[in-house]
DNA sequence: CAAGCCAACTAGGTTAACCATGTTGGCTAT
DNA sequence: ATAGCCAACATGGTTAACCTAGTTGGCTTG
């Protein structure tokens, strides 16, 4: 399955996934094939399988339940949306203004560190 | 380095850099220390560091060149262009990061916590 | 001196193994 | 029959090894 096109295996996996879910081929809240099928499916290693898996996940498009498997991401038809970039400029300016916050927190309480970190 | 916070090293590392070169401390252009390097100054594993450099990756927020680094996008408003899914993948681990730490803050404050929330 | 080779670095891909942890279904013993 | 255990399966994290391949600087050789 995986073809020796220079793109590397987990990303041609990866992709080959996302337009699954995209296409609506993998329903929302549906489960994908298990790591060992889909290493099966795609004629790779367990090893590049779960590199993947690992990037949905990061990406968010599914989401790992230990013990029962990988789901589908149920809530983000958001993913539509035509206007996506102003939302991700808010989010963005959104997350800087609460990384400044909280490293002042963090600097000013050097207490929950020590006890969240050591 | 890498904290036991429940919150794996690879993300950590990844977190950390991602916020070196939000912050500015990495500048566009400007290389990350080796692969090697990194995992001496995290006091973690080559294996933890390059998955976390390859989660910057698929961020686009650092570009590869093999035999000489790893270097800050330069570019850094590409994201304008196509790909708001790397955009999008990358403020949701920042949110997981402020999340978690957060968490960690409330967690050691409960006055704080008790007096802001409830 | 100059050309070229080579050793030592670099990133990146792949695989395999080990462990922790959670779920589930079936079998066994009471 | 039921309670509980347990084996088989699942995700997920970590580490190590081996390989490809590009770069660079120094040394050797012509």
């Amino acid at each position: 399955m995986v073809k020796k096109t220079g793109r590397p295996g987990y990303l041609q996996i990866a992709d080959e996934l996302r337009e699954r879910i995209r296409g609506g081929l993998l329903a929302p809240g549906e489960p994908l094939p298990s790591t060992a099928q889909l290493a099966e499916q795609f004629d790779a290693s367990l090893s590049v399988v779960k590199m993947a898996m690992g990037i949905l996940r990061n990406e968010g498009l599914v989401v790992g339940q230990q013990g029962k498997g990988v789901f589908v991401r149920e809530d983000d038809q958001l993913a539509q949306d035509g206007d996506l970039r102003a939302e991700v400029t808010a989010l963005r300016s959104a997350v800087q203004d609460l990384t400044r916050r909280l490293e002042q927190m963090e600097a000013a309480l050097p207490a929950a560190a020590r006890k969240a970190g050591a």
